[in-house]
DNA sequence: ACTTATTATCGTAATATTGCAATATATAAA
DNA sequence: TTTATATATTGCAATATTACGATAATAAGT
């Protein structure tokens, strides 16, 4: 026990689902508004900004990148990281779908 | 450590990850869209339609009404969950304002 | 080559989540 | 009151997540 059931559903709830998780946490949404302030970040600052260790930032980062939502950018010895924009907008347009196809009223 | 340091997060960020969390599994999702489809549902039709224990759903269940997400009717000596339609509207907005507030262009 | 600065990865401890069997609770029907 | 049915709660095992120190990897400047 304790692993989640993956295979009973669908791939689209799991899709969903695994948008939802990766923002299920404060690090990362504060992560996200950061970056979309700055235009721009090096973890760096992260680490500073949110209060949270190097390694902890950059665990956090990868998340973010497994399900596309963070282009990182080589610049000089540091890392240029970005919303992919495109990529936001696709999940937030699949979010939106979920959110307006389940909503029924019977009570 | 493995604790979510949730007190350097602002109360907004907390709020905001809470409602992706719950939303972040994919038996919730079944569950919601299950619901959604039948226009109510009682407990025992989610045991076999989604294909986990019992205990497992009233688990389940229960983090989505954490978030006022379903009302539970007792109707007899079954359940009626329903989805609360305007939480469900509320989040939803609270998510498309996060979204579009967060969204920056820079490489 | 050496040093410095930045980010990633590894290893590990603490905590959380998932899932289920067993049990408790509650209501309806007999 | 007993029995059957439906849902909630408890306790526990397995797995996942969070966080961080230590260390590796990479690149720039000296």
């Amino acid at each position: 026990m304790g692993i989640t059931k993956t295979q009973i559903f669908t791939e689209r709830q799991n899709d969903l689902a695994q948008f939802f998780k990766v923002l299920g946490h404060p690090a990362r949404v504060a992560i996200l508004q950061y970056i979309s302030n700055q235009n721009a970040c090096i973890c760096n600052d992260l680490v500073e900004e949110i209060g949270l260790a190097q390694a902890t930032i950059s665990q956090h980062l990868k998340e973010l990148k497994s399900i596309g939502l963070l282009n990182g950018e080589i610049e000089g010895k540091s890392m240029n990281y970005c919303i992919n924009v495109e990529r936001w907008t696709a999940i937030q347009n699949e979010l939106n779908l979920f959110f307006n196809t389940t909503k029924s009223n019977c009570c």
